[in-house]
DNA sequence: CAATACCTTAGAATGATTCTAAACTGAGAA
DNA sequence: TTCTCAGTTTAGAATCATTCTAAGGTATTG
């Protein structure tokens, strides 16, 4: 795990190794940093909020999470980094994987000339019948 | 103008009347709540943030408009309200629209039991060469 | 162990958006 | 026309996620 932090250019701090082993310990994750933090408080790891926001950051820059925007008024962090898209419950503000090998995007436009695509986002925006 | 107001169960009250001329009265749009309210003042039409806010709003319930989320910090509102997508380019956060005919999306699984899909949004980010 | 660059943090600051409560106004009734 | 009232607007306060600041810790290297 700290390994991990140093392959990353981070120091494997207290804080960092926690917040790794809460991301990164089960399967795949979708988190916000109110959420991981209170996760943290609950597991009687000490740490500031903006500890949180910072190391979230951090693990981001480093691909080690992507960020998912999907609207509600906060961010979310997705722990899987690899090529997929998302359903979004929108009532209850959930993320649910779709895995990205089996969905195809055809036809879009060739980008405006000088840029190019970063990434494509699906996200299906599902509600109870 | 007007009557289309009306027929959304809006008095034609003059700020909503203005605003609609700003975002009808051209082609497609996207807008912040910030920017229409700058550019209504502009326009020499006196209105509070809260109205815009307000007024967006219901527009967006009334299907006039279109709530396009990207992650920025604010949101967009889209005057195209059918079928389409969108480049979002990050470095200008500036939107283009992407003609939904053209666009295809395949291999999306079915949703959870007990829910249905409201919308599918593919968002393309571009960054500059 | 000492030096130092990197980290963490409490609390303040920011910025978009929403809320509140009071004043205003369109539209139908009288 | 005037009255009435539900629907509107609004200034300013409040909220809430997130970022910033500056002061105090802590890995790491020599």
């Amino acid at each position: 795990m700290a390994s991990r932090l140093r392959k990353a250019g981070l120091r494997p701090t207290r804080q960092r190794l926690a917040l790794s082993s809460l991301l990164f310990g089960q399967g795949d994750r979708h988190v916000t940093a109110e959420a991981l933090h209170c996760e943290a408080q609950a597991a009687g790891i000490e740490l500031s909020l903006a500890t949180v926001y910072n190391t979230l950051h951090q693990f981001t820059g480093a691909g080690m999470l992507r960020q998912v925007t999907v609207g509600g008024d906060k961010a979310y962090f997705d722990t899987n980094t690899g090529d997929h898209h998302h359903f979004y419950v929108d009532a209850e503000q959930r993320l649910i994987d779709i895995p990205g090998e089996k969905v195809e995007v055809l036809g879009l436009p060739t980008p405006p000339a000088g840029s190019e695509v970063e990434r494509v986002d699906v996200i299906v925006r599902i509600k109870s019948r």
